[in-house]
Parts: structure tokens; sequence; C-alpha cells
DNA sequence: CCCCTTTTAAACATAC
DNA sequence: GGTATGTTTAAAAGGG
């Protein structure tokens, strides 16, 4: 013990070592720290549940609530947010004012439209850990047009006052003179125009985020450009809080009637008719602007109790789109299912919403296979090749799977009925889309599952794939901390950042990173610091971190040479890492290295794409430190991952070059263009064909 | 069952 | 004193 940390202190030169002896003494006392007095003292502990333990803390609380309680809390929820998008809406619109004064930390600004994209917020971590990313979006979608749909209803009631104001004020003006009734009048008018025009930037917001774009991101898009996007990890969490905090909502639902839809949902029972999407609001087409003319009503089998189970029940809690409310048994969820779920306008309209999200997933995957298609067919890919993840589902792109898409979106709901949970549940099922390696998710467990690293999945490739549903929905990537601190840095031209800019990265890029803040960075200083692979180098201004490839490459397992689930990971991969090769290529004109696997597999191919310094490109490749020193090859060796051009880096930098032994592939990194790297890492798969 | 890796939580140190 | 940044421990969970 002593030892090891004698040993590690050599990387933290400066700090010294801490009080261990005070660290062991705690350890003694605390002995269970699991449930109690943990809780209290931690910079986390206030807010929504997220993982296991939380979430077991907050079922006790939940299991006080009365039904009636929980199905207020519920729709509380639905309002906060509402409320929030609301504001954040106005407050983008007109003046960047309000927003919260709780602005975190790291000072990350943001354009406005930007940090209004994150509805997702709603989608239960559960289903994260469950579903696959594709499904993942959907529900998100699902959320995201929920939301929408409150809102049409806000705005509705809204446009309804505003016509009620005005109304009376024409009465009134009957006494007043013309003009000034003129004047309202077109007060009046303007805000009502107004109150159309934030609806149809709402709107506009929320395709944005992805209902309806997925493209590739067209290759240009400098690195630079990419902070702009960043979304504001400040404002977001507190939506969370908002939404998580049981605490204040009572007085506030109250006013809410605006957005409440259960208001009216209790003359639901009589209306038959499709609910009324608000016409004098321009009639906006749902997300993937497909005239859906599905009529609700009936969908009153929405329970047909499974012996066992039941599709909209699992992990102990009731899986219904945005409602997380635990059951402790199926027959208590059954009970909130027809309490909460039952026959309404909210109900409804959220199967109409599912309906659309499998709909856009289906579409989606149309055009991404058809995408893929090409791709291939661009990259004179053999057919023979393991086929290309064939789908289980819909196998061919082109158009006719399109047409055939449309179809089984009619065949669902031949009758405009909805089979809320069944139909839901079942399709999904095979669903995947091609970007989506089976390294995706399948994991079960709370929060553990790292697949990428594991299986040499080019954590770029992947991340580059669906680098655009990471950034949007708040779904956990499965990197590890590690893969993904080491990507941040790779990233960079000089492949060094400072702490904040690795945060930065990650609420960049992933959604899911925008909120739990404390808990993930706590996260990420722990990988920094734990890892030898992560070397911290002091610079005149502070201090940055880099990446040790070599030790990077160390400590990663021997790998999958055995496991038939390993090797069938890899023939899937292998099929989309030389398509990832091409998207990495597209990418990379972005500025978006996604170095990965250093020149450990290929010293040949040299030809970064990257500014590096020539020392960098210079250094030799030796692929493994082996026990270093074979050949001290030239100066400059040892960091090879940092100090590459720590610039302007004091004397200090010699400590940290120390690891001579370490000089290792000077630039790995730097060497093969994304492609050649990707293909590379997908090389064990290539041989097994 | 043991060992290893990750993730999370938390305590503590330091610098600003 | 508060925050940001680092270091360490420890426990839990998943996998081999």
């Amino acid at each position: 013990m002593m030892v090891e940390s004698a040993s590690e202190t050599i990387r933290s030169a400066p700090s010294g070592q801490n009080g261990v002896g005070s660290l062991s003494g705690q350890a003694d006392g605390g002995g269970s720290s699991g449930g109690g007095g943990a809780g209290a003292a931690g910079t986390a502990g206030g807010g929504a549940g997220r993982d296991g333990r939380d979430a077991a803390a907050s079922a006790d609380s939940n299991g006080e609530m009365s039904p009636a309680e929980l199905l207020h809390f519920q729709q509380q929820q639905a309002l906060q947010v509402a409320r929030q998008f609301l504001l954040q809406q106005a407050s983008g619109l007109s003046s960047p004012g309000n927003n919260e004064s709780k602005q975190s930390a790291s000072a990350v600004q943001v354009p406005v439209s930007v940090a209004m994209m994150s509805p997702q917020m709603l989608t239960p971590q559960q289903m994260q850990q469950i579903l696959s990313p594709p499904q993942l979006q959907a529900l998100l979608q699902q959320q995201q047009a929920l939301m929408l749909q409150q809102l049409q209803e806000y705005y509705k009631k809204q446009q309804e006052q505003l016509h009620l104001q005005l109304l009376t004020q024409q009465q009134a003006g009957k006494q007043q003179p013309k003009e000034a009734l003129g004047n309202k009048q077109l007060a009046f008018q303007q805000q009502l125009l107004q109150m159309q025009q934030l609806q149809q930037q709402h709107l506009l917001n929320l395709q944005r985020q992805g209902l309806v774009s997925l493209q590739p991101n067209q290759a240009s898009g400098p690195l630079q450009t990419l902070p702009q996007a960043a979304v504001c990890p400040t404002d977001l969490p507190q939506l969370w809080k908002g939404e998580g905090a049981p605490g204040q909502p009572a007085e506030d639902s109250v006013k809410q009637e605006g957005l409440d839809l259960t208001g009216a949902a209790t003359t639901a029972t009589s209306f038959a008719a499709p609910p009324k999407v608000s016409p004098p609001l321009s009639h906006h087409t749902l997300p993937n602007g497909q005239p859906t003319v599905l009529t609700p009503r009936r969908d009153s089998s929405s329970h047909e109790e499974t012996p066992g189970s039941h599709p909209l029940y699992g992990h102990g809690e009731c899986k219904w789109p945005g409602c997380e409310t635990l059951c402790e048994d199926l027959g208590q969820f059954i009970k909130h299912l027809n309490t909460e779920h039952a026959l309404d306008d909210r109900s409804t309209a959220q199967c109409r919403v599912q309906m659309q999200v499998v709909q856009q997933l289906e579409i989606q995957l149309a055009k991404e296979s058809e995408r893929l298609q090409a791709m291939m067919a661009h990259l004179h890919m053999r057919p023979s090749e393991p086929k290309p993840f064939s789908q289980p589902l819909n196998p061919v792109p082109g158009s006719s799977s399109f047409s055939k898409v449309t179809v089984s979106a009619a065949d669902s709901f031949p009758d405009g009925l909805v089979h809320p949970p069944t139909s839901a549940a079942a399709p999904v099922t095979p669903l995947r889309p091609p970007g989506l390696g089976s390294a995706s998710l399948h994991s079960g467990g709370p929060a553990r599952r790292r697949s990428s690293d594991k299986f040499c999945s080019p954590i770029s490739s992947e991340l580059a794939q669906n680098h655009e549903f990471y950034k949007n929905a708040d779904v956990r990537p499965p990197f590890t901390y590690a893969s993904l601190i080491r990507q941040a840095i790779l990233e960079t031209p000089d492949r060094q950042l400072t702490l904040n800019e690795i945060y930065n990265w990650f609420t960049r890029m992933f959604a899911y990173f925008r909120r739990n803040t404390a808990t993930w960075k706590n996260a990420v200083r722990h990988n920094l610091s734990l890892h030898k692979c992560f070397v911290r180098v002091e610079n005149v201004k502070g201090a940055v971190w880099t990446v040790d490839e070599r030790e990077y490459q160390k400590r990663r397992p021997p790998k999958m040479t055995g496991s038939p689930t390993l090797v069938k990971n890899m023939i899937s991969g292998l099929s989309y890492g030389a398509l990832n090769a091409s998207y990495q290529a597209a990418l990379a004109e972005s500025s978006f290295p996604l170095l990965n696997s250093p020149g450990m597999l290929n010293p040949g191919s040299t030809s970064s794409l990257l500014p590096l310094s020539h020392d960098d490109v210079g250094a030799p490749v030796e692929p493994l430190p082996s026990n270093g020193s074979s050949s001290p090859p030239r100066l400059s060796p040892p960091q090879y991952s940092h100090q590459v051009q720590v610039k302007e880096e004091p004397a200090e930098a010699e400590e940290d070059r120390r690891p001579g032994p370490l000089l290792g592939p000077p630039n790995p990194s730097t060497t093969g263009p994304p492609e050649d790297r990707d293909l590379e890492e997908e090389l064990p798969g290539e041989e097994l064909s």
C-alpha cells in the first residue's frame, strides 16, 4: 500500500501526498457508508435520484405518497418542464436576462438556441439502460413531442385568453375613441403574433434537435465552431432539479391550468375525436412531418395483465414514457397504470407520440440503411463481407424500405386504434440502427457497462457515428470515463486539455453529461488521477492533461481472443468499421481528428492530419514501450503524448519527461489518417473474414 | 470465489 | 471562505 502510493506520487509531484493516515482513520469510522451518513455530506447530495442507491431512496419516499400525490407529482413534472421551456423560450427571444442565477461553475456561454435543446431531460434513466440508443432516441423524441403537445395546450389557452381580452377590449372600446381601441387591438394582435412566433420558434427548435435532422454533420464544422454548439450545462441541471424536487410543486400546479392536461382529461371521456391540435396555432405536423391521423379512444386495452410481467413494467418501475413511478409489484403497478395512465387526453397523446416515435425510427432506419448502402457501395465493399449488420427488421434500405416503413406504420394502427403498451413494446425489439454497434447497450445494470474499451471497438468510431445522437440524446455513452477523456484530449490539435476543457468536451459531446455534473466531474477527476495514462503537465498558465498512449494501451485488457460474443461483436463491428472510416474521414475534415489507436498497428502509414509539430510527426513509431529505452530514439520521445507541444512549458516538463522508459510510439496518434486507423482497429475482425 | 476494472461517493489537500 | 483542481480511499457492481 505504502509502496504503491509512493510510486504514484511520482506523477503528482507538487501536491505531495496527503493525509493518508486521516483517510484510513475515516475508513474505520465509516464502516457501512452505503446508506445514511454518506449521503448528507457530499456535494452531490440533494438532487434527483440517479442510480441505484438514490433510486432506492426515492422509492421510499415515493412509497409514502398517496396515489393522488403521485399523480400530482407526475403532472407537476411535465408542467415544470414545459414551463421552463417557455421561460427559456421567452428569455431567448426577448431578453437574455433571467434564467437561473445559479449558473454553475463552468462558465460556458452558450447560444440560447442551444440551451433550449434538452427536453430530453425527462427521459427516465432506467430506460437508458434498457434500451438501445436508437430506442432511446425514439423515447426522447417522444418526450419532446409530449412537451410539444403541452406547449400547444398552453399556447392555445394563452391565445384564448388573448382573444378574450381582445373581445373585452372591443366591447369596452365602444365607449372609447376609436384610436385607442385600434391601438389596443393592435397590441393584442401583436401579442398574439408573438405567441405564434414563439411557438413556431419552439417547434423549430425541437425539430432542429434531431427529431428531423440526423445528417452526418456536413463535413465542415471546424472544431472551433463546435464549442459554440456546446450546450450550457448550467441551466439544464436546473431543470432537473425542478423536476426532481417534489418540494414546491403543489401550489404551482394550481396556477398552471394553462398547462394542466389533466384538466382537460376530465372531459376526455366524452371526446372521441383526435385531441384537438389547436388549429389556430400554426398547425405543425409532428416532427417527422407525417400527417398522422390517428384516433385515440378506446385504448383501454392498455393493461392486459400478463401473468408475471408487463411490457410497461420493469425494474420495479413503470416504464410508461415519462413515468418512472416505482411499483413494488405487478399488482401495484397495474393499479398505478389504471389510475395514472388511464384513458385520457394525456395517455392518448402519449400513445400517439409513441406511434410517431416508432414511425420516426423506422424512417430513420431506412434512411440510415440507405446511406450505409451507398457508403458501402462507394467503398467497394464486397457484399460477401460480414454482412452489413443485417437488420433483423428491414434488411434492405432503399426507397422500397421507406415505403415499407410507411406501410408498416399504417399496419400498426390500421384502424387508428392505439394499443398502447403492447404495440409500443412489440415492434421496438429488433430495431437497431446502423451506426450503433452491438457494443451499445445491453447492459441492464444501473451504470455498469463499458463496451468500447473492451472490444477495442474504437470509441472514435462509435462516437463519430453516433456523434449526433449522443450529443442530443440524454443517453449514457457506452464508453468508460477513461476512454472518453482520452478521446477528448486526442481530439484537440495539441492533445492536451485543461480539466475544464475536458468538462466542456463532455458536456458538448454528450447530452448525458449535461446533468449530474457533480457526479461525473468527480469521476473525471478521479480517472485523471487514477490512470497512469493521463499525464498532468504543468503549463505556464495552469496545468493541462495529456494522454500517455502507451500507458493507455498497456492497460487495455488482453482482450478478446476466445469469447464468441466478442468475436461476434468484432464482426458486426467490422462491418461498420470500414464505414466509420469514411464517416470519420468526413468528420476529420471538420477537424475531428478522432485519433484512436495510435500507430501501434501500422507504423507505416504516416499522414497526420493534425498540425502536429514536426517533433511529433517525426518521432519514430515505437509500438511498445517494452522495457523502454531500447534506443532512446531521439530527444522528445517521452511524452509523445503530452508535451507534444505543451508549449511554454517551463522546466517542469522535465519532470514529466522523466518517464524515460516511456518513450514510445511518438505520436502514434498522429500517424495515419483516421480511415486507416479504423480499419486497423477492426483488423482482427477483418482477418476473420 | 477471487481478481480486475469501472463507477460513485467522499474526504482531504492546495492553489487561487 | 468558496471554488476549482487533484489525490486517495473505499465500496459496489460487472465480468473473466
